[in-house]
Parts: structure tokens; sequence; C-alpha cells
DNA sequence: GCAAAAGTGTTAATGTTACACCCATGT
DNA sequence: ACATGGGTGTAACATTAACACTTTTGC
């Protein structure tokens, strides 16, 4: 028992990457260049570095893909994935983080092959390793969320109108929302967003009130799925 | 970048293991034998072996400490905790499994000083490395699921009345539930509880109901904390 | 009979749903 | 003028909270 030493094994930080984009939740993902699952598609992902926290090595891999600036970004634990099996290469073991972002004007540069883009989850691709298994996981955690959380904001751009943050809800969901309903159980709950004073206008239809992010994380009551 | 190598790293799975007894929401600990933190108190846990599933490393540490059955356990992961310098012996991560289980009479045999311990939670105890933490967050995690799942029948044994049910609910919540209510919203829930058409009797008052928990895992409507 | 806990029924307050209606813009 | 989406008000309905009351035991 004295000369016993742990099993090797390897850490990674995967992340489940979602935002909106043409009315369409997307996911980020990278194409894999190497053996196994060459040409695959796969979640966006690295090694920790040694003395490197979890969040941040999820934050440094997301902004090594994505520009987004961190401030408007929803970041979580999404859970972690070990069975032996999983990667043909060894023990390696993922820590998920779920994050949310808004669709942004895309930066520009950034062109190469590898690098990751955003792709509709519409469709049931087949993605690399255990992939589609955490995929699934991390939407349902979004969706989930949506209830009783105010992550639905995180989808959103600084500004934003109460359509914008209704059709976070619709689309993420699936279903319609009553426009009147919803607006009254936002502005109900505490904090959930502030009102920037300033309208929006669009294509037709009235003009809308601009809203930034509250503080609250929590939503009581909850925003129910049913309807 | 050929020979890179990903950083050595260590991986433990522990135990965030919560029962009830003497009406008392306890914690299963273990006395550190060895440095560091020798003598602390810490959550059980243990390094994940080759080839082993996180879960079923969890299952055999819980069982290595308990010999609860393993069919009246609630076990899910709570999280991964993998800050640098979390453990002073190096860069160990550590994935947490929350278990839930009913209060059985203690197993004969199990008196070595090593072996785990049931430690009630209501003072703030010190324990090894980020265990406090992630003690607090199991507990909170405990707590917001009650709300929403059928956990609460996890800290009962097989049979239980509905006056059992309501206490884990006061226990862990710390809060007074109305008894009529209460039974309502259960009884209300398809598949909470299913009933066992028999009764018990107690030191007071009419014998109650027996019930045996049922196959829903969520709970729709929710049983409300605030009240 | 009395205390204690189980269990049933009723009412008031609260929250949700559905929808009528007005507002401010582009075309 | 009309279509489109934003925004306000209200009545029907469902759920929750509070509590009066009966049942069945031990002492």
């Amino acid at each position: 028992m004295d000369d016993w030493r742990p099993p090797d094994v390897m850490i990674t930080v995967d992340l489940v990457a979602l935002t909106i984009r043409d009315d369409v939740l997307h996911v980020l993902l990278v194409e894999r260049g190497v053996e196994p699952f060459r040409g695959r598609l796969a979640l966006p992902g690295g090694f920790v570095q040694k003395d490197e926290a979890l969040q941040d090595a999820a934050v440094r891999e997301l902004e090594e893909e994505t520009h987004i600036p961190v401030n408007l970004l929803h970041l979580e634990q999404l859970g972690t994935y070990g069975n032996p099996g999983r990667d043909p290469r060894g023990r390696v073991i993922t820590v998920v983080y779920l994050a949310v972002a808004p669709d942004l004007p895309a930066p520009v540069g950034d062109t190469d092959a590898a690098a990751a883009r955003w792709v509709p989850l519409s469709v049931g691709m087949p993605l690399a390793f255990d992939h589609e298994r955490i995929l699934q996981d991390g939407v349902e955690r979004a969706r989930a969320k949506l209830e009783y959380t105010t992550i639905a904001a995180a989808f959103c751009a600084e500004r934003f109108t109460m359509g914008d943050l209704r059709r976070v809800y619709e689309i993420v969901w699936g279903v319609r929302l009553d426009p009147r309903n919803f607006q009254r159980k936002v502005l109900n709950t505490e904090s959930f967003v502030v009102s920037v004073n300033e309208v929006r206008r669009q294509d037709s239809g009235r003009p809308a009130q601009l809203y930034m992010r509250g503080r609250a994380r929590l939503l009581y009551p909850s925003i129910l799925r049913s309807q």
C-alpha cells in the first residue's frame, strides 16, 4: 500500500457553448484535425494547464475560439464525464462547462480551418467521443434553467427588448409565449431586467423599450414552460 | 508542441453523504490519519481506480464506509473541485458525489478508529482541504432539490409515513410545514409515494398510513420552501 | 377524559391564462 | 389605411395558505 500510485489520468475542460443566431439555437463546435475522430465535429476544449483553475481553463478555451467579452457570458459547470473508454487514447476525464453567449457580430480575421464555428442545433449530427450525450445534457440544463434563473438574458446582447428576451424562451423551449403575460412576469420579478429609458425602432411595429440585465440570478415565481 | 505532455494530475472521488438521525441532519465524515490535515475531519473519498467509472468509485467508497443497500440510496454528481493549491500534495482534482441515505440501524462490527461516522451538521466545524465549501454546496443542493424532486424520500426508510416525509422537509429546510397541506400536495403528485395499505402505531396519536417511494423523480407542482 | 398526531374539508389570497383593446411605427 | 409588434387592463380559472374540525391511538 505504501508504493501504490494513483492511475494515470488526463484532465480536459470541454465547453457546451450556446447562442441564438437567426432565431435558431447554435452550439460552438470544432472540426477535429487529428485522430481519433479526425474530421468529426467536437465540443471545443483542451487540457487543463498546470496551476490553472478549471473555470479559468474554460474561459481561456472560449476566448481562444470566440471573442465574446467575458462580462456578457454566463458560465457554469455542467458536469464531469469520465467513463473508462470514452477516449481511445487513455483515461481522459473531462470537466464540462456550459456557456451561454449573445450572438455578437463575428470578429474579423478568424477564418482558419481549425477555428470553432457556430452550428445550428436542429439536426442530430454525429459528434466525437461522448460529446453528443454531453451536448444533450447541456441543452437540457439550459432549458431547465430558463424556468428559474435569469440565464435567458445571457443569450441577449447588452441591451435588449422584451421581445428579444421572449424570443429566447420561445426558441430554446420551442413554444409560443403570450407577449403580454410574459412582459408582466418579467417586470414583476425584482431586478430581472432594468429599464434603459430608451427605445429601439425595428422593421415594423411600435418601437420597443430597451432593458439591461439586472442583479437577480434566480426567478421567483418561475417562468413556466407549459402554458 | 509535439512533445508536449499534459500536466500530472490526480483524480479523487469524494462524497457528501447526508442522512437524518435523531431529527438532525448528519454528514458522513472520516478522521484523517495522515498528513496533511492529520486528525482533521474530512469528507470520505479516495482515488479513482484504473478502468473504474466515476460513479462506481463513489458507490465503492460509500459501501466501504457504510453498509447501506444501494437501492435505498440517492446518488448524483455534485460538482468537480480542482483549484490549484486545494491539496498541498499536488494537483488533485476531486469529483464530488452527493449521497442521500436513510438512517438505518448501524451495522455491527465496524468500530475501528478510521471508520467514517455520522456527524451532526449543526455546528460549523473545520474540515480538511476545501471540504467545508464542498459540504456547503452539497447541503444547498439537497435543500434546493427537495423543492422539485422526490429526493426527500431517499432520507426515509423503505416504508415511511407522511409525517416522516414531512419531517425531512422540516429538518433540512429548518421550517414548519402544515401537515394537512403537505399531505395533500404529496398525494396529488402522481407516483411520488405509493400506499402500502398498512399503518404504523407510534408513541402517541392516531396510527399513520405507510407509504413506499414511487417512480416519480420530479415534482410538479413543487413543494414550496417559503410558506 | 385528555394529549397527540393523523387525516378531511372549506375559504381567502395569490398566481396564471386567455383575451379585448390601445399605441406607435413602416409602407 | 393597414400590418406589425409593443404595451395595459381585466375576468375566469387554478393553485396555495390558513385554519376549523373529526379520527384514532396511548395514558
